[in-house]
DNA sequence: CACATTTGACCGCA
DNA sequence: TGCGGTCAAATGTG
């Protein structure tokens, strides 16, 4: 684990320099024929960047306490919550004191815990790394009382190999099946997460994202594309926000489940939720183009998934096949954004770096 | 063959 | 006792 400190000191420093950034490019849009969507998705995500920039600074304050990752994730992203609505970040119970309990017990209810919801959306072209996130295996399903999707169970691919106990469900929102909420536990002790680079074997994912995608993505160097994809993505008008920044331990939550490999620096790619089949659009393809809310408020995929979304037509439609992109997504999700560590260290960045593109805001 | 997903069973908590 | 979470055998995939 990390010092607390150096990390809230770059996740700060990381969202100062968002919010500056975003603010630069609000100038310059503002100076073009920017849309109107564009004006306001970035004076939301600066919004958001100083939030958590003062959330931070209230943690570190008085008490000293340091936020949590889930505690960050939970920062309101006030505008980008999805809809609007608020967070789901839920510490809960989290930091119960267990000591009295047995280990077991222990283990379980002392893990963080937090929620993210991540909102699928696909703009054209998606392209890209992919990238981020932690390879997730899934272990479970279950039909929830009340809930209109099953939720999935997904924990580290090393759990065994590295003894790293992160785990994470997926659950599809009743009300907007395009928002999955993504509760992660405990945090990643297995080095994958962090090594940009390659994972072990990124084939693997790879096939099976090109399974479902055509999507090529180049495929020798996700390390790399992994933060460079990000911008791209960025660049490409996706939007990611950032709702729960994790903490560096916690890296990416999200990879995709069934295949990613390599814990952060992988990406599965991610599908898009939307797809039930009965549900809005009707398929994938079109609809990852129109759905899009363009850019929303929340997050989006990450970055680096996206790209692997780039072509939306083969991706796999049955509900299963959603929420396990999704569960990719997740890891994504956290990845491009609170990932600290991910290689991207903001003095590593380069100030020409255009980071200041949603995603980037760490 | 190795690894991932599926899915029913089991377990613990409220 | 019901529900959520996890286990593990069966099955699938490359």
């Amino acid at each position: 684990m990390e010092n607390g400190f150096s990390w809230e000191q770059k996740t700060l420093t990381n969202e100062l320099i968002e919010g500056m950034e975003l603010a630069k490019q609000l100038r310059v849009h503002l100076g073009t024929t920017a849309s109107t969507e564009t004006n306001e998705e970035l004076v939301r995500k600066i919004l958001t960047s100083y939030e958590k920039a003062l959330l931070i600074l209230k943690w570190n304050g008085p008490t000293g306490q340091t936020p949590t990752a889930g505690a960050i994730a939970a920062v309101p992203e006030s505008p980008i919550s999805i809809n609007g609505s608020p967070r789901s970040d839920d510490l809960d119970g989290t930091f119960k004191d267990n000591q009295d309990q047995p280990d077991s017990l222990k283990k379980r209810k002392t893990t963080p815990r937090w929620t993210d919801k991540v909102r699928v959306s696909f703009e054209s072209g998606l392209e890209g790394p992919h990238e981020d996130g932690y390879s997730w295996r899934k272990y479970g399903q279950k039909d929830i009382l009340g809930a209109r999707y099953p939720r999935s169970y997904y924990r580290c691919t090393y759990r065994n190999t590295q003894n790293c106990w992160a785990t994470k469900q997926v659950q599809r929102s009743d009300e907007d099946p395009t928002i999955f909420e993504i509760t992660y536990r405990g945090t990643h002790t297995c080095s994958h997460g962090n090594s940009v680079t390659q994972p072990a074997s990124p084939e693997k994912q790879e096939q099976k994202l090109i399974h479902n995608n055509n999507n090529n993505n180049n495929n020798n160097n996700r390390a790399q594309q992994q933060s460079q994809g990000i911008l791209f993505n960025l660049r490409e008008g996706l939007s990611i926000n950032n709702n729960g920044l994790e903490n560096k331990e916690i890296a990416c939550p999200f990879s995709f489940p069934s295949t990613s490999y390599g814990c952060k620096s992988e990406t599965p790619c991610y599908p898009p939720p939307m797809l039930d089949e009965n549900n809005f659009l009707g398929g994938f393809s079109s609809s990852f183009g129109s759905h899009a809310t363009g850019d929303s408020n929340y997050f989006l995929i990450s970055p680096s998934q996206m790209n692997n979304f780039g072509d939306v037509h083969n991706m796999p439609r049955s509900e299963s096949d959603l929420t396990e992109l999704l569960s990719a997504n997740n890891s994504a999700a956290t990845s491009p954004i609170l990932n600290l560590d991910f290689s991207l260290d903001p003095a590593d960045i380069d100030p020409n770096f255009p980071f200041g593109s949603a995603g980037f805001s760490f």
